[in-house]
DNA sequence: ACTCCGATTGTT
DNA sequence: ACAATCGGAGTA
């Protein structure tokens, strides 16, 4: 019931990983695809959702072409409607999606969306709408060990969607 | 088989 | 500042 209820939101924050030449990646491996990166060696549009530090999942959707392994994290993201689904799923802690983990446990993603098209439900990935480009804040990536100054982090300036402690500027 | 630790979050 | 919590990846 709580599952399928339908709730919206808009992205405003993602980090960027690159193939298995970018060190910070999952897909950056000697021994190839494992059981666990597979999926973003799939096709584009499709999620890639892993679990980290034993506890929460994180959102990724393949981008580059099959077997080119790149895809871009969902790390937050403003409620549209369903707030009231979300606070449940949350058990009423804030904020709703500001943070990857937090962004899945409120809208209810879990490694049962492993590889799947985006194009569909239970789970749909549209085209948002322009922003300019002056409210586009760049920045390293956040909690990655190597690579850290690589600007490949996008986020809406000032949005309360993004990661807490994100600077203004 | 065994060890280490992470694309995090919440509490002290 | 620190604990929670566990499967994947690397080593043997």
């Amino acid at each position: 019931m709580l599952g399928g209820a339908r709730v919206e939101a808009v992205v405003v924050e993602t980090e960027a990983y690159r193939g298995p030449g970018d060190p910070a990646s999952h897909a950056a491996t000697r021994s190839g695809p494992t059981a666990r990166n597979a999926a973003m060696f799939g096709p584009p549009g499709h999620a890639y959702v892993y679990l980290i530090y034993g506890m929460h999942w994180c959102l990724n959707v393949v981008t580059g072409p099959e077997g080119e392994a790149s895809a871009v994290l969902v790390r937050g993201a403003e409620p549209l409607s369903g707030r009231d689904v979300m606070a449940e799923r949350r058990q009423r802690r804030r904020p709703l999606l500001a943070g990857p983990g937090r962004l899945c446990q409120g809208l209810g993603v879990d490694g049962g969306l492993y590889g799947h098209a985006l194009d569909r439900p239970p789970l749909l990935l549209a085209r948002g709408w322009e922003v300019h480009e002056e409210l586009v804040g760049v920045s390293g990536r956040i909690g990655v060990v190597a690579a850290a100054e690589e600007p490949l982090r996008f986020y809406v300036r000032g949005s309360p969607g993004v990661t807490p402690g994100t600077p203004r500027d």
